[in-house]
DNA sequence: AATGAATGAGAATTCATTCAT
DNA sequence: TATGAATGAATTCTCATTCAT
């Protein structure tokens, strides 16, 4: 799990200022382009350093490619994760995500793309591993922090904290490539109208209203409140 | 909206079998391999065709893949959307299309695989067309229906209906890639463990008991049972 | 010497509105796009017949393209030889001719274009047979008329009248490329600015001119003229 | 004017081996084939270089073509033109040149039916810029030296030098095209008979004659004459 | 005779990767 | 270590030609 290393010796002994570029160049090109449409040697000379170096770094292009996914994957957690305080409660933490990913949509967006990007990695492409380095962490996080949540009754208790982790992610998740993916930038845009992307308020309001009534009642209420 | 073909009249003209055997070989191909690396000759050959004639259908191999995802959208949203009945609830209406989902992974998975490709398609590859032709039918269906849930009482009143039905789409989708796509079952392995594809019910339970409370719900109610 | 056919009986047989449809497309696309990059598909579009039918008139696209030249040179001769009378005298048919190429340019101009495109043929393109066919009756005319002119002491006695026919022959088939054929049009501007298109009658004066003296002057001349 | 460049930078970095032998290669097929039916991978193979290479130093075949094109008339340029003296005469330049072309029927024909090979480009295919490059030199020589020589007196003086310079460079490049290129082969034999190519005194004899007579006699000479 | 769908060899061009310097 | 020239297999797309109807 997460054995295998994607480049070879000498990208570890290289020139800070080398991996730098190589990796700056390398998430540029593959998040707007893509794995298969990137070209090698424009990203070298984009990066300042030449074909034979980069092969140097990294045994294939393949290789390259995941490289700069974990690095982007990872400065994009940093970003996002960076916003939220340990002990923030579940409903502060979920409105510091959505401004923070509504904030990411501009410069970093090709993080969020590269993100994306992977998403549609099959077996071959080592998408297990993949999966693991890139949303392991969150994962476990939002697991525990969930878990402990409904421990404290801070949330409902009658949850599957793995599964509702799960839908939580997935929403954030959703998000991030709605507010960045040109793709899903215009499903977001059919669902809510063009102006949502003026109005960041309301996707905080209102998906801060989902999220709170799907996280704090329990079935139990249904039947209460029927009276 | 949608007004471009991407196909030639003669394709329109073409012998059903031979309309069939080109799709589906396309399907196949695309939906394994990816736009980039799946191959014109290649499918041709699965197809029982010439390469020859597939240029006379299409002007090029991208008009072909959006052919063929055209095609599997369509099949899969009469896969999906098929289950339900018009006067179904929310509740039951999201119970019966989560069962469709989880009976989509086996051999229909080419569709849903192809639909997540098409999710990292940008400007220049006609995402906005692609989207608004894939996505305006369920945006619209959901939105209509849920405003609909909302002013006869059936759910909370509180809420934007635009939002909570995009919000509920995503879920949806995401349980569609999370079922099918390699990357994103490991996703959801991550978050529920290995044993999740063998405990559909639990998939069940989960989701419907998440989507309830976010849909039942308002923000007074959290006000009147704090007491 | 012009034995072979180049084109099949069905050809001879076919009703006449096909063949006209079938040498006018022909003549425009190849006269525009030369032998190799004109399209039969295309040609047979244009015709308003099936590409079926083009090769039942047609063993081959070199054939197809032979008959097509064969056709607009008689088309060409027609026009250029048409406008002098055998009695005309050199300079009187000369100056015909110049004008009757220098009206050629316009619609009539594919004729040219296709000659034109002829002068580069190859041996293995039937470049002999070809020439024999397009050049041998000017070649003839021209030696006839102009050994006539000799013996009736209209022109100089001291010419080698085959080689005069042909430098005669050289002037007027450079300048009929030269007002229709890009490349020669370019080099007519660079020789005589690009005005000379807007003057005819420039070309006209001083083309008799040359030939006037070419053709009247003996080398005895020279002499008696020194004193 | 000659602005565009039809090389890469590459190109000019290129070791001169490899220069030389692509240039060799290319024209040497080229001219026998013509741009069309050429074939890049077969001129690569002939030059002993990769395909790849050839597109690093061209961006397409066409460009290549151009930059033999170049190569091929600068060559003959230097041939031709080789042989004459700045103070060479009217007549004795004219008689040199045809000297030199009659010589170069044999192992440097390729530049010669290269040459004619553009003579059929269209404005799509930069006829202007290579006709400008091509022609300009010879054009402007020959208007400038025989404008000279009807100011000393040399030559007529009633004449328009331009015209006659257009003239005078028709007569040879049609030689040149005749001693060398298929189809204006049997076109010369078809005037002047098959020994033509076995008696190059004849046509130096006679063509001296023609353009002595042209060149010399103003019209003013006619009348003279006439008594 | 007339059609036009179907073929498939062929050609230009690309680009990941290598390797001599 | 660093370069970038050189490679050539692979891939998309074209189009002359065939043939069943």
């Amino acid at each position: 799990m997460g054995e295998r290393v994607y480049h070879k010796e000498a990208f570890d002994r290289a020139k800070p200022e080398y991996r730098d570029a190589v990796l700056t160049a390398g998430i540029a090109e593959f998040s707007e382009l893509g794995l298969e449409k990137a070209n090698i040697n424009v990203i070298a000379k984009k990066a300042g350093v030449s074909v034979g170096l980069l092969y140097k770094y990294f045994e294939t292009k393949e290789d390259f490619f995941i490289t700069c996914v974990e690095e982007a994957t990872k400065t994009l957690e940093e970003i996002i994760d960076g916003v939220v305080n340990s002990d923030d409660k579940l409903l502060v933490r979920a409105e510091k995500l959505i401004r923070a990913i509504q904030a990411t949509s501009g410069a970093d967006s090709k993080y969020v793309k590269l993100y994306n990007e992977i998403t549609r990695l099959s077996g071959n492409d080592g998408a297990a591993e993949l999966a693991a380095k890139v949303e392991g962490l969150s994962a476990s996080t939002y697991r525990n922090f969930i878990e402990a949540a409904r421990k404290s009754g801070d949330i409902r208790s009658d949850c599957d904290t793995a599964m509702f982790a799960f839908f939580f992610d997935t929403l954030l998740m959703t998000l991030q490539f709605s507010y960045t993916c040109d793709y899903y930038r215009e499903r977001l845009k059919l669902f809510c109208g063009d102006d949502i992307f003026g109005d960041d308020e309301r996707m905080v309001k209102e998906l801060l209203k989902f999220i709170e009534s799907a996280f704090t009642f329990e079935h139990a209420d249904v039947k209460r409140l029927e009276h």
